[in-house]
DNA sequence: CAGATGTTTATTTTT
DNA sequence: TAAACATCTG
C-alpha cells in the first residue's frame, strides 16, 4: 500500500489536504498556497477511493473554476479530471435549474437577465408604478432589489411603499417573461432544492464531497445553497477562505460565514495556513502591522522563512500628475536595473479612474500595459447594441434589447411613438413588437413614423428568416444587417476622435468575431450564444492571461493575484479608506481592501500618496491614509518625492544601461 | 424627430 | 474631467 503522495505540503496543507469527513475549515491566509492545498485535496479524495465524479468544487469566477480544472487535471488522469464538477455558483444553480425549473412554475429554457436587462426592465417598471415626477433611481432600485433577493426578503403583498411595489411588479414582470437574473438564479435553486424533496436528494447524492472556494466571499443565499447540498453525516463540506480578504461585503458578502463556521457546520475540523510563500518578510510584517487593528476576525499571523528583501516605501509626492510619472519611473529603474520584463509590474489602486494619467504616462513611453477591469467590455455601447440586436433578430418579444435599438441608428420612431407603443402593450398585454405591429396601432402614430415601424419590422423579420435558416452564417447576416441599417455609419458619426471610431469598431469586430467563433468551433445556435455570454462575460483576450506589459488594477480586482514589483497608489485619506466607506462604517473593509493590495507583492512594494489630488475636475489638499500610521515601524521606509529626486542615481545609471542593452538585444 | 446645448454627479463590480 | 442625462431649438 503506497502512501499518497503529498508533493511538497507542508504540515498544515497536508492535514487539510488528508482530512477524511466531516466539515472542514481551511484559514488560507494570502499567498499561502491555497489553491495548491484545494488541489491536492481532491487528488487526494480520488486516490483514496472517492469518485471523481462525487466531488463538486465551486468558485466565484469563471476564471477560478477554470484554473482549478486546469491544475487537477495536471494531476489526475484525464478521465478523472473530467469527472470532477467544478463550477461557479450561478452556473451550479443554473445547471440545477435547467433541470427543474417547471416545478417552480417557469419553464426550463427560462432566459438569464444580465445587469443591463435588469436595469432595463426595472425602468420600465418604475415608469408603470410611479407617479410622472416621482422619481427613484433605477440603479438605486436595483441594489436594493437585489439585497433584498440576497436576503430572502419576498416582495411585500401590499404596494405602501414605491420600492416594494417596484419590487413586486418587477418579479412578476419577469417570471412572465420567463426570465430569472443573476439574484434570481440562487434565489430559486434554494428555494427548488428546499420545497422539493427529491429535487434535493438528486443532488444531494449527486456529490459526496463538497469544496468551496473564497467562502469569506459567499452570501447568505450560497450559504444556504451550500447547507443544502453538503451531504453526509456530518456534512464533507470543505471551505477555504480568508476572512482578512473579504472585499466584497458590499456586494452582500457575509463575513459571518467564515467567522462563525461553526455556528452552521458543528465541530469543524480547522486549519490555518500562515506560512507564505510569496512576499518578503518586510511586506508580511508591514500587512500584519495593519490588519491587527481590526476587530473581529481570526488572528493570523503571516511568516515566512526568507528574510530580508528591501523595505516597503511610503512615498510622499506633491499631486497626482507626479505620482504616475514616479511610479513609471521607478517601475523602469527596477526593470532596467535587473533586466525584468514588464510583466512583472503592477500598479493598483482604489478607483478606476486612477488609472487614466498612468495610461497616459505609459503610452507617451511607450511602455506596454494591460488595463484589467474598468467598465466591462460588456457595457460598452457598441456591444451592448448588437447583443441587443441579435437578441431582437432571435426574439424580437424581447422588450428590453427592442427597446434599445428600435432608433439606434435613428429610423425615425421617436422617443413619443415609443412612448405610445408602450402603454398600449401594457394594456393589452402583449410585448412591444406584437403592439407595434399589430395593424390595429398605426393609427395611433404619424403616418410617416408608421412607415418607418413597418419598413423597421419588416427588416428585421426577413433577417431573422435568414438567420434561423440552419447553417446560416450568423456573423455575416448579421454585420450584413447592422450595415444595411445604417448602423456602422451612426456609430462612427457619433465619435468626436478618429481614436474613438477605430476603438468602437474594434469592440464591434471583437462581438462579431465571437459570434462566428462560436457558431464554427462549437457549432451552437445563436440563442446558445447569447445564454453563454450572458453567464460567461469574458473576453478570449482575458482568458489567456499572457498579455504583456504593466498591470494597471483596482485593489478589487487585484485578489487572488501577485507581482513581484506592486506599486500601490493613491493611499490617501478619502480615496483609502474611501470618503464613504467612513460615513457608511465600513472602514475595516478598507483596511482589508489596503492589506489585500499589500499582500499582492513578491519582492517589493512601494506605497504613494499624493498631497494634493485633482477630484472632479478641480485640485484638492489630501492627507496620508490613516492605515499609513497602521504599518509604520521597521521595515517601512517612509520618503518624499523631493528626497528621492534630488538624490542623485549614481551606480544604478550604469548598471541600467546595461541591462536595457540586454535587454532590448533579447527581445528582437 | 434629430441634433445641439446645458446640467448634474462622482467606489469597489466575481455572476 | 467626462459621461450620462435632461432640456431646448430648428
Amino acid at each position: 500500500m503506497s502512501r499518497f503522495r503529498l508533493y511538497d505540503l507542508n504540515p498544515e496543507q497536508q492535514r487539510a489536504a488528508t482530512h477524511e469527513t466531516g466539515p472542514l475549515l481551511i484559514l488560507a491566509g494570502a499567498g499561502t498556497g491555497k489553491t495548491r492545498t484545494i488541489v491536492a485535496r481532491i487528488t487526494w479524495l480520488v486516490s483514496t477511493g472517492t469518485p471523481a465524479s462525487k466531488i463538486l468544487a465551486v468558485t466565484f469566477t469563471n476564471k477560478a473554476a477554470r484554473e482549478m480544472k486546469e491544475r487537477i487535471a495536471g494531476m489526475l488522469t484525464e478521465e478523472q479530471a473530467a469527472d470532477i464538477t467544478a463550477s461557479t455558483f450561478h452556473a451550479l444553480c443554473m445547471r440545477i435549474l435547467r433541470a427543474d425549473a417547471d416545478k417552480l412554475g417557469y419553464k426550463n429554457n427560462f432566459t438569464i437577465f444580465d445587469e443591463g436587462d435588469q436595469l432595463g426592465l426595472i425602468k420600465k417598471v418604475i415608469n408603470r408604478v410611479t407617479a410622472k415626477d416621482e422619481k427613484l433611481d433605477p440603479g438605486l432600485a436595483k441594489n436594493l432589489i437585489s439585497k433584498a433577493k440576497n436576503n430572502g426578503w419576498a416582495p411585500p403583498q401590499d404596494d405602501e411603499t414605491v420600492i416594494g411595489a417596484v419590487y413586486s411588479r418587477y418579479n412578476r414582470e419577469l417570471h412572465a417573461l420567463n426570465a430569472m437574473d443573476f439574484d434570481d438564479l440562487l434565489v430559486q435553486a434554494v428555494k427548488l432544492l428546499n420545497d422539493h424533496p427529491s429535487v434535493r436528494e438528486k443532488w444531494r447524492s449527486r456529490f459526496s464531497q463538497m469544496l468551496v472556494d473564497e467562502f469569506q466571499d459567499t452570501n447568505r443565499l450560497q450559504l444556504d445553497l451550500v447547507s443544502l447540498l453538503a451531504s453526509g453525516e456530518p456534512p464533507n463540506i470543505c471551505v477555504v477562505g480568508d476572512d482578512d480578504q473579504s472585499i466584497y461585503g458590499w456586494r452582500g458578502a457575509e463575513v459571518s460565514n467564515i467567522l462563525e463556521f461553526e455556528k452552521h457546520f458543528p465541530n469543524p475540523e480547522v486549519v490555518r495556513l500562515e506560512q507564505n510563500y510569496r512576499s518578503t518578510n518586510q511586506i508580511l510584517t508591514a500587512a500584519n502591522r495593519l490588519i491587527k487593528n481590526n476587530p473581529r476576525r481570526r488572528a493570523k499571523n503571516l511568516w515566512s522563512p526568507n528574510q530580508g528583501g528591501d523595505p516597503v516605501h511610503v512615498v510622499a509626492v506633491p499631486d497626482d500628475k507626479r505620482e504616475a510619472e514616479f511610479v513609471i519611473g521607478e517601475a523602469g529603474a527596477i526593470r532596467n536595473a535587473g533586466g525584468l520584463p514588464w510583466e512583472h509590474f503592477a500598479i493598483i489602486y482604489r478607483m478606476n479612474a486612477q488609472s487614466r494619467l498612468l495610461e497616459e504616462n505609459l503610452r507617451r513611453m511607450r511602455i506596454p500595459y494591460r488595463l484589467v477591469g474598468g467598465k466591462s467590455f460588456f457595457d460598452r455601447r457598441e456591444v451592448k447594441d448588437i447583443l441587443a440586436t441579435i437578441t431582437c433578430l432571435v426574439n424580437p418579444q424581447d422588450d428590453i434589447s427592442l427597446l434599445r435599438i428600435i432608433n439606434t441608428p435613428p429610423r425615425g420612431i421617436g422617443a413619443t411613438s415609443v412612448e405610445i407603443a408602450l402603454e398600449q402593450s401594457a394594456k393589452i398585454h402583449r410585448s412591444l413588437f406584437d403592439t407595434l405591429t399589430d395593424p390595429a396601432f398605426e393609427p395611433e402614430v404619424s403616418r410617416k413614423t408608421a412607415a418607418a415601424i413597418r419598413s423597421f419590422a419588416e427588416d428585421l423579420a426577413a433577417t431573422r428568416i435568414h438567420l434561423l435558416t440552419p447553417g446560416a452564417d450568423a456573423c455575416a447576416i448579421v454585420s450584413g444587417y447592422l450595415e444595411e441599417s445604417g448602423y456602422f455609419d451612426d456609430l462612427k458619426r457619433s465619435c468626436k476622435t478618429p481614436e474613438e471610431a477605430l476603438n468602437r469598431e474594434s469592440g464591434a469586430k471583437e462581438i462579431l468575431n465571437a459570434l462566428a467563433n462560436h457558431q464554427s468551433k462549437r457549432r451552437g445556435s445563436v440563442q446558445d450564444f447569447l445564454d453563454e455570454l450572458s453567464l460567461n462575460r469574458e473576453r478570449e483576450e482575458d482568458k489567456k492571461d499572457d498579455s504583456k506589459g504593466v498591470t494597471l488594477i483596482t485593489l478589487h480586482a487585484a485578489k487572488g493575484l501577485e507581482f513581484p514589483h506592486v506599486f500601490l497608489i493613491g493611499a490617501e485619506d478619502g480615496l483609502l479608506p474611501h470618503e464613504r466607506s467612513k460615513s457608511e462604517g465600513t472602514v475595516d473593509e478598507e483596511r482589508r481592501l489596503f492589506y489585500v493590495g499589500i499582500t499582492r507583492a513578491m519582492k517589493s512594494l512601494t506605497i504613494t500618496h499624493c498631497r494634493n489630488r485633482m477630484k472632479f475636475g478641480s485640485a484638492m489638499h489630501c492627507r496620508p491614509s490613516p492605515f499609513l500610521k497602521e504599518i509604520e515601524g521597521e521595515g517601512v521606509h517612509a520618503e518624499s518625492h523631493e528626497d528621492i529626486m534630488s538624490k542623485p542615481a549614481a551606480e544604478e545609471d550604469v548598471a541600467m544601461s546595461f541591462a536595457n542593452l540586454r535587454a532590448m538585444l533579447s527581445a528582437e
